[in-house]
DNA sequence: AGCACGCCGACT
DNA sequence: GTCGGCGTGCTC
């Protein structure tokens, strides 16, 4: 029998390999990264076809044929496709779900493309008349005056005001036939004209020469620049550069990362077309976007995690912003890391990579020190803005109020009398995480979880924030029924309440996830820390990223021991960026600031090294320890998770594949475990783990592929859900 | 992951 | 007699 052709197609399905099948019946074969609608089991599925071969026929079973070809013209290129067969390699991810990852929703599902244009909500001729005001009807009369002012129409998010949605006094006025839904065609748009920024100091201008003349082959860039340095400059001098050749610039952002005023600044002074991708967009839009980047009408895409996989036929350079930061690693299902991807991205496209961060992880750290990334730093702050001074207050016998020192509560009280504002900064949403009764001891736990439960005033009950359980806090001891119990430590709710205790008068706002989960929350009370309405910030961690309040002056960082002594090795690596991403906060403008970092361990040697020296001097020492207890960057893990109803299985799956493993490798292998969680119940279910590491990267990858192979094979897998991580960021 | 198949207990 | 329990195996 003569070969015949074959088509291998990423179907997304949990299985880790393609899956072949015969070229549809009628017309050309489809090209590589075309859409195909195969037959799947006893369905359908959308996948991507990646290559085709010559098959021996009669070698394999009967093969199904490809049932319809989805796309004219192939979705993704060649280096995107081959990107991704690497990512699923190297993650050791079924390859249909990591192409999938890459596609807009409505593509996966097999959808055809939008077409370019915006959908917009425009008055009708009838909606014009003066006669068109629906009586006790304040939101639809609303609408149509926003819409009269208008006349092209607005968007749907446009006209949403107060985060109610504006679709259903939409709908009720289209019934009227009063408004009416069109689409717009996108206008060809033309590259706008870049504003000029401000002039680039010495250390700016060098950057971006040095990246300049890389552009147009691999090279990597760390550019180490503290808060305030003027990162976003050099972006913006690096983006015009490398569209004025032709190419195109992906830009990742943290989740928070992607605040307003830097999309602002983009678009005024990137002379580029710029669309952006991220989780908050509608549907559409992110279709639109990501169309926008692939048909190459967009110069720059700037996009969160996902982004790295996006369809850029013309790149030619890739940003990796604040690349510390931990939302580039995904920490379920396809597990991948967002600025490594981007790394191997570049070297693939030949570009250079910029690597930025005011607190640089570790892991490129060691790489600038081998000498595989070149550093670029940015010593000054740009402008007249000075360093803010940082002191460590020792709180081990000072009365707190709301968890807030003697020595904070007066710098407080005397910033905000000179009419500055002051950020106190909580990692720990809630009111209180500790419940405890005073008379016998009992604790509020979660009864699904091997955790504490956090105590919100907001909805006064009981929250695990592990699983997510919520129930009513208990009036007395549910174990010794003394109506007696205490919150013990403090949270963001706690501390706002306390606040506004000390300071009468001066209006404290909340942010952290719970105050912002309503649309637009956020962007409120943003607008309301820029305005000067409030004197005094409380937030967690999303409070420390990305913004830029001028007039703090004062930062207080409430509690930083918990990172001291966490499990994860990677504890203080993240304290410490977090405090000096917070001290970033702190007199960005002409007046000088002061931060205050709350400890009961003020004599630890990192945080001494971190306020006294800097984070350089901190990351240094933190090296030393790493290299020292055999801990990335020195040594590459894979970290494997189990988990079942009983504790059992996971511990059966997990020591017969470390057998496995010890069999099968040699000796830069290193086997740990298995070992239950840090936290073994975690919604119900048992959870163990087994880690993986070798300080010989090949080694592991050459490995991987086998025991991947052998654990699906393993009887005792079937009685566990199982997952491998490779290069894990959270040992829990 | 779905979604089949398959082989043993309490119901019309 | 059969409805359905979830163990086991497959998806080109």
């Amino acid at each position: 029998m003569p070969p015949r052709r074959l088509l291998r197609v990423a179907v997304p399905a949990p299985v880790r390999t393609l899956f072949d099948y015969l070229p549809p019946a009628e017309g050309p074969e489809p090209a590589a990264g075309t859409r195909l609608r195969v037959p799947f089991g006893r369905g359908e599925r959308c996948g991507v076809l990646v290559d085709a071969h010559d098959g021996e026929a009669g070698a394999g079973m009967d093969l199904k044929r490809v049932a319809a070809v989805l796309d004219a013209e192939p979705l993704l290129g060649a280096a995107d496709l081959s990107l991704l067969q690497w990512a699923a390699r190297y993650y050791q991810h079924p390859p249909g779900e990591v192409v999938a990852a890459a596609l807009p929703l409505r593509l996966r599902q097999g959808k055809a493309p939008l077409a370019g244009g915006r959908e917009l909500w425009r008055l009708t001729a009838a909606g014009r008349l003066p006669s068109s005001r629906p009586p006790r009807a304040p939101r639809q009369e609303r609408l149509i005056a926003m819409l009269a002012a208008a006349p092209d129409g607005l968007a749907t998010a446009d006209l949403a005001a107060g985060g109610a949605s504006p679709l259903q006094p939409l709908r009720a006025l289209a019934a009227r036939g009063w408004v009416e839904r069109v689409v717009v065609p996108a206008p060809v748009a033309p590259t706008p004209p870049a504003e000029p920024g401000p002039t680039l100091n010495a250390a700016q201008a060098d950057a971006v020469a040095s990246v300049t003349a890389a552009l147009g082959q691999f090279a990597a860039f760390l550019v180490d620049g503290v808060t305030g340095s003027g990162k976003t400059e050099v972006y913006l001098a690096l983006v015009r550069a490398a569209v004025a050749r032709r190419g195109q610039v992906l830009v990742l952002v943290p989740e928070i990362g992607l605040t307003p005023q830097m999309l602002e600044r983009f678009r005024r002074h990137a002379g580029a077309r710029i669309v952006v991708l991220h989780s908050g967009l509608s549907e559409g839009d992110g279709e639109r976007a990501w169309l926008a980047a692939r048909d190459g009408s967009a110069d720059v895409l700037i996009g969160t995690r996902s982004a790295v996989f996006a369809a850029l036929p013309r790149l030619a350079l890739v940003i990796v912003d604040e690349e510390h930061d931990p939302s580039y690693k995904q920490q379920e299902g396809f597990r991948y890391s967002a600025r490594d991807v981007a790394v191997v991205r570049a070297r693939e496209a030949g570009c250079p990579v910029v690597l930025g961060s005011a607190t640089p992880s570790l892991e490129s750290l060691r790489n600038a020190q081998l000498g595989r990334y070149r550093t670029l730093r940015l010593p000054q702050r740009a402008g007249t803005a000075t360093a803010p001074r940082i002191d460590l207050v020792d709180i081990r016998a000072a009365p707190l109020a709301g968890g807030l020192g003697p020595v904070s509560q007066r710098l407080a009280r005397e910033t905000v009398a000179r009419g500055e504002q002051v950020l106190l900064f909580l990692n720990r949403r809630g009111y209180a995480p500790v419940v405890m009764c005073h008379a016998c001891g009992w604790v509020a736990e979660c009864r699904r979880c091997d955790a504490r439960m956090t105590f919100h005033g907001a909805d006064s009950a009981l929250w695990c924030h592990h699983c997510g359980a919520q129930r009513p806090r208990p009036p007395s001891c549910p174990a010794c029924g003394t109506a007696d119990l205490r919150d013990l430590g403090q949270g963001t709710e706690r501390l706002e309440e306390a606040v506004a205790r000390l300071f009468p008068g001066h209006p404290a706002v909340r942010i952290d996830r719970d105050s912002t989960r309503r649309r637009g929350a956020l962007e409120r009370s943003i607008e309301g820390i820029r305005s000067g309405r409030f004197p005094l910030l409380v937030g967690t961690q999303m409070l420390a990223k990305g913004h830029h309040f001028p007039n703090v002056t004062l930062v207080v960082v409430i509690d930083a021991d918990q990172g001291l002594y966490g499990t994860d090795f990677r504890a203080s690596e993240r304290m410490a960026q977090l405090i000096e991403q917070v001290a970033g906060r702190a007199g960005r403008a002409d007046k000088p600031g002061r931060v205050l970092i709350q400890t009961r361990h003020p004599d630890h040697p990192l945080l001494q090294l971190l306020v006294r020296d800097g984070y350089a001097a901190f990351a240094r020492a933190a090296l030393a320890e790493r290299e020292a207890a055999r801990l990335p960057p020195f040594v590459h893990q894979v970290l494997w998770r189990a988990e079942a109803a009983r504790p059992e299985p996971p511990a059966v799956f997990l020591e017969a594949l470390a057998d496995l493993v010890r069999r099968q490798s040699g000796p830069s292998l290193e086997v740990w475990g298995p070992v239950p969680a840090p936290m073994e119940r975690r919604a119900g279910r048992y959870r163990a783990h087994l880690l993986v590491q070798s300080a010989d990267r090949p080694a592991l990858q050459a490995g991987l592929a086998h025991w991947v192979e052998a654990a699906i094979a393993l009887p005792e897998a079937r009685r566990v859900r199982w997952s491998v991580d490779v290069d894990p960021a959270e040992l829990h």
